[in-house]
RNA sequence: GGCCCCUUCGUCUAGCGGUCCAGGACGUCGCCCUCUCACGGCGAAAACACGGGUUCGAUUCCCGUAGGGGUCACCA
């Protein structure tokens, strides 16, 4: 069993870092795998450090970049120091591997791709694991041409993690392969900038996704062969959709920017979805940032793979909505109901508003009735509870409506309650051709909540609308 | 296919040999509250993958089987 404490403990400062390839938004389970390192890092009063790995080029852009640090800000997770390139440290992996290949732990390799390729389908076709088979690795002479140089991997006995989420985990040496460290354009490649990156800016805790797990194995070749301490792991699980599958593009939603922009998520429920997606403390389901910087530890981190549940994320979302402040949610409708809306009035409505919302597309449509202009378009069952009847009562109402000199939510509750026990109808019947009337719709906030936001100009404007109409 | 990992209600999880005819949360269903819809409250149905061991005793430990996942690039 990993423990979580005690090799650490009094030693080394914690250093954890965050580390994805700027090839696309923020992923989701990127987005965790930030969290878990920030958490790990904020516990232990430690650092945690961004470093976006753009190797690759071709894959990598600014937007993306962008994507990222922003995604991560609108999370909360700010990352200690500058953010750091990984291609700005060619050089130095260049250096790296000239000290491996003096040192015999690698060695510069002529294979073609073609023969390569050549050595892949005679596996394939023996039905045997594919290995590279070079015969620069213990020749010391030299080939023609451009060349790659290889890491030297061990053959023999075995090589041992002791990993923080997963716990033991063994790998005979002759599964490794001699995988490339620089490639025959002189850049170096993945395998090779991590181990060297981590080092270099004094990673003590790998903390990512076990997508990574094998590769742990392979990097740790590098790492002993350069006799540099060996950082602890820790590989958690990755999230899943509701398949069961890896999460991807096809399961919908993917990016956290997707889930601010398209899906109305505020970041506090997104963080705290995704910190009990995999964690667990007890039967604890709501945590604030301060609880889970003192409760998160990688001992509470389970091996299995979790599926992400949006029925779950929704309803801890409308949770965080009625938690919310008042007037930070107005500013958000306002940005999706539009122009229209009156971000003093969406404040002063927010509180019986806000309790039925789940997202903020479903807050913003539950406020638009505030800033429609008349005539309203109603709704088939608005319009089906507004037939001769519905008019009919509709214009008694009006008239003492008209007659109302207190116009708040408390004195048009007594009236309208008297005024429907006088005649001897229940309050429904009154409230919902009013409501129909007032909002277009048979869904609202109290109608007593309604006629006050609206206020009395406006409300006897609406009635007067629908209860005139001819039928 | 090789290697690695995983397996408690539909989902996220609690459980770290007896306290478990298995607890919480979401979802589902029912009831209450009620002017509608929500919120809130109460309640219900719902799980230890299977087979062997070990043990006085397994959800908990070991081994198999089955199922699922990850990974096998001059991508990261």
């Amino acid at each position: 069993m990993a423990s979580d404490s005690g090799t650490d403990a009094g030693t080394a400062p914690v250093v954890t870092r965050f580390a994805p390839s700027p090839t696309g938004f923020l992923h989701i389970g990127g987005a965790r795998t930030a969290l878990f390192n920030w958490l790990y890092a904020r516990h232990h009063r430690g650092r945690f450090l961004l470093r976006i790995e753009d190797t690759d080029q071709a894959r990598s852009t600014q937007a993306a970049v962008d994507a990222i640090l922003d995604g991560l800000r609108w999370l909360g997770l700010e990352w200690d120091g500058p953010e750091y390139y990984q291609s700005q440290f060619a050089g130095r992996h260049a250096e790296v591997v000239h000290e491996l290949l003096a040192r015999g732990h690698a060695y510069k390799c002529w294979v073609s791709p073609a023969e390569l390729a050549a050595q892949r389908e005679r596996a394939a076709a023996e039905r045997r694991p594919f290995r590279v088979d070079s015969p620069w690795r213990d020749s010391p002479s030299s080939g023609d041409g451009p060349y790659v140089v290889r890491l030297k991997a061990p053959r023999d006995g075995e090589t041992v993690i002791e990993d923080r989420v997963q716990g033991r985990v063994a790998v005979h040496n002759a599964e490794l392969d001699d995988m490339i460290l620089l490639r025959s354009d002189g850049t170096p490649t993945y395998m090779l900038a991590v181990v060297v990156d981590d080092h270099d800016m004094g990673v003590t805790h790998v903390i990512r996704g076990d997508d990574h797990l094998n590769n742990a194995f392979r990097q740790l070749v590098i790492v002993r062969g350069m006799g540099w301490p060996e950082p602890i792991y820790a590989h958690v699980p990755l999230i899943h959709g509701a398949d069961g599958a890896k999460l991807s593009k096809r399961h919908g939603a993917t990016g956290v920017e997707a889930y601010r922009d398209e899906l109305g998520i505020l970041p506090e429920a997104l963080v705290n979805y995704l910190l009990r997606l995999g964690w667990g403390h007890g039967d604890q389901e709501e945590f604030t940032i301060a609880e889970a910087t003192e409760l998160f530890d990688l001992a509470g981190v389970g091996k299995s793979p979790s599926r992400f549940d949006t029925k779950k994320l929704l309803n801890l979302n409308g949770h965080y909505i009625r938690l919310a402040d008042d007037a930070r949610l107005a500013q958000l409708a306002v940005a999706r109901i539009g122009p229209a809306a009156d971000e003093a009035l969406l404040t002063q409505a927010m509180p019986v508003l806000k309790t039925r919302a789940r997202d903020l597309n479903e807050l913003a449509g539950g406020a638009a009735f505030l800033f429609e202009q008349r005539p309203l378009a109603l709704t088939e069952p608005a319009q089906a509870l507004l037939d001769d009847a519905g008019r009919a009562l509709l214009a008694q109402v009006a008239a003492h409506l008209a007659a109302e000199r207190d116009w708040t939510s408390e004195a048009l509750e007594a009236s309208l309650k008297a005024y429907a026990d006088a005649r001897g109808v229940g309050l429904g019947k009154l409230a919902q051709p009013l409501r129909a009337a007032l909002t277009g719709q048979t869904t609202s906030p109290g109608i007593f909540d309604v006629l006050a936001l609206l206020g009395r100009d406006e409300s006897l404007a609406r009635i007067d609308a629908q209860a005139g109409r001819a039928g």
